[in-house]
DNA sequence: ACCTGAACACCGTTCAAGT
DNA sequence: ACCTGAACACCGTTCAAGT
């Protein structure tokens, strides 16, 4: 209650009539620029004036800002699935597990903001971490976690979703660093030396 | 160069004429009613309206958003470093450190948004963490941290900065938990273990 | 079916005019 | 020395009117 604001309808629908098509495009590669320069909270207003088309069009192709990132990371986000699903194949499961959330780390920290603005619509009400677009995440993730602890590299008491919303708090507290991809592994590796079963050092 | 727009002047001093001084504690108190309800990111207009000044009157007492905040939390700070003091002295180095990092956690999370607020002030130009009203706090972390270290309860590859920066990811990722404070302690969990010297579980 | 752009509500911040 | 409140710039979002 008050937290499924979104219609879940014609969401990221591909238009039927070629001038909407080409404006939905438009946006979206607007939105990548406006993003990569300030970050997912860039002006909206903005992004409709550079893909030149008035704010309405923006709201009716993509009605909240989630909507847009989604779009702009559509690709992005199945390669990290794929990246995942690969993984899972390696023999190495604690090297495979830690490839992967480092992925996860810079997929997190291709925009500024990204991972607070995940990590807000990802906290459905009750228990559940992420959102339905990000839930392919999810899985992979899960997966890698649970060959983890079935072949004993992994400690058994952290719960799947708790690591990954660390995965993102470790992105977003890395996101303004000068040095943001090392300071993101420092973090990283605070974190891994928990998952590791066996004693750290 | 860009960060530093803050003066460092008058920023909390207490004014000598009266009305001004009674003005100042209004908005101070009514900054904590509307902090509490709607976050650190709470409405400037709104305070100065609930404590019954015009908006130039807030802004003439706390050039910026964060010299409001450090006003709300002073005495809170200050008892957040006593106890890291007084744990200086517990004989049980990791314990006390741990105890130290969830009060500081819970102090994070007093007010929705403050972990985000803090971290962006704290990132200053090149590797400081922590502004100048919040440096007592690193302070004592780092002794604690230290201390560990010294006695060999704590594992020697972690940056004290590191360290800080990770608690306060930890209390932006549980801030909009339902059980934000259960949330924190499993996440912080996750902290230790890493920090444990000797092996996990 | 889709687009336009004015309209509305709500921000933070500044500053001339007052006392 | 301090306060007021209008003014400015910039948001997100909606919706009647168009094509």
């Amino acid at each position: 209650m008050g937290v499924a604001d979104r219609e879940a309808g014609s969401r990221g629908a591909r238009p039927r009539r070629a001038d909407a098509r080409r404006n939905r495009e438009r946006l979206v590669e607007q939105a990548k620029v406006a993003f990569a320069e300030f970050g997912v909270e860039a002006s909206l207003d903005e992004i409709a004036r550079r893909a030149g088309v008035a704010s309405g069009t923006l709201y009716r192709h993509f009605p909240s800002r989630l909507d847009l990132v989604e779009a702009v990371l559509a690709e992005q986000i199945g390669e990290l699935v794929e990246l995942g699903r690969g993984l899972l194949a390696d023999e190495d499961e604690f090297g495979a597990l830690v490839t992967w959330l480092r992925a996860a780390v810079a997929h997190a920290l291709s925009y500024r903001g990204l991972a607070a603005a995940v990590m807000n619509s990802a906290l459905g009400r009750g228990e559940e971490l992420v959102a339905g677009w990000h839930a392919e995440i999810f899985d992979v993730g899960g997966a890698l976690l649970a060959r983890g602890r079935a072949s004993g590299v992994i400690v058994s008491g952290a719960d799947d979703a708790d690591v990954l919303r660390m995965v993102g708090a470790i992105a977003w507290a890395a996101q303004d660093a000068p040095d943001r991809s090392a300071q993101a592994d420092r973090l990283l590796g605070l974190l891994v030396d928990g998952l590791r079963r066996g004693g750290s050092q």
